[in-house]
DNA sequence: GTGGTCTAGACCACC
DNA sequence: GTGGTCTAGACCACT
């Protein structure tokens, strides 16, 4: 279901927040599905349930999840977007960096704009989040 | 010259690194210019010096800058672009997370091509960078 | 375990690395080996816990360690032998700056070729390292 | 006559002085020859002046070339070949540091014979340097 | 003057 | 516990 990279630099609790979220975009994951617990998900993935844990009550937090006393974790029924104007200001320099990065890569804008696309396909395969 | 936001999770070496690549792409620095001293940039943005030395380090790396010894350092005359398919997969990741970020703070794909699009006019003031 | 002499001029933290890395090509260290952590080789050595992490970070870049997260330092499984260009011809410069001193030394081809076979027993003890 | 990198990590003074040698030893520079004086050398290689007096030291210091008041600096006629232990252990370390490099670079003990044989012959044009 | 290395000691995020 | 980052201050080799 989840695959993570214990060499990467990103923390492995962000793997697991970012395939779930990826996962919940897709419509792999549904608004009412249950999550796996997080004893399950730590032995499959392979880490620590502390550090699964974390990616659960992080992904709360921020309203992807919900957890209801003893019986699981669900997928949230309703997604917030909140035009949080922080997060665009965080998104806007991520951007910012990886153009960066993209120039001295020798990658074109015009690649990132396919690469974009493709995964808007990916991604809006049965709602079309980015048009709302 | 350069500002420094030392709240940042963003460490401040790598700050350092982004905002030199930046002036390099936007022609503001252009090659065989000389930086300012590691002791001088420490001090300019209130930093140590072996933070400035750790990032002009890593630039030199990456072939941006060059150190002629004892002489000091200096914008490289040319700028290697390999098309190197590590970078490609790393920035094409960093895609996908903004993506999954953009997503969920509500932020459409038509809002960030456009961002792109001014970042590129800031960028290419005077040359073609993303059109080569 | 290792061995640093302070006062030569070759940098602590390439002592570390090279003696690092004799153990592996030895065959004392194996893949997937856990390091001794930041800390305890600083102990261990007798030198700064940032010296260490430099030569530790430094090895992680050429691929011969690895670093999990919270977990600590490995060796890498897969050595990567990749015939590089650049290296080959840092190596032929030095082999030619030895030749050189060798001259000026009196030491004679024929005493190197002796000592470079010395070396291939000490280190090829339990793989053919320099026959692939 | 002489080419300097001054981006090389090997000091300039340190480059100088092996070049010279490495003139010395191919027979190109016969004892006795007049060197250039540090003024014009530094022109020559775009140096500072001060840097090739260091070399030119260094080198008289180990015999290599003597300097006559008010007449210039000249090649040594006697090579004073000395069996230093010191040296000879240095010599050896070097070695091992190479073949250490040699073996994570990939390249065969074989390779590095070849090379060594090439350097030789290089060398030796006019004497038999390494068969004394 | 320059950058390169090292120490000492601290704080942090992650597991 | 782990490594990653940063500061402060020092010494050194090189130009």
């Amino acid at each position: 279901m989840i695959e993570i990279d214990p060499r990467s630099t990103m923390p492995i609790y962000e793997q697991i927040m970012q395939k779930l979220k990826e996962l919940c975009i897709k419509g792999v994951l549904k608004p009412g599905d249950k999550l796996p617990s997080v004893r399950e998900m730590a032995s499959m993935i392979i880490a620590n349930p502390n550090t699964v844990s974390k990616a659960y009550k992080e992904l709360e937090r921020e309203g992807v999840i919900e957890t209801l006393r003893g019986r699981g974790t669900f997928v949230s029924e309703t997604v917030k977007k909140t035009l949080d104007e922080g997060k665009m200001k965080m998104i806007k320099e991520a951007l910012r960096q990886i153009m960066i990065d993209a120039f001295y890569a020798g990658i074109s804008l015009e690649q990132m704009y396919q690469w974009m696309e493709d995964m808007k396909q990916e991604f809006g395969s049965d709602d079309d989040a980015f048009h709302k």
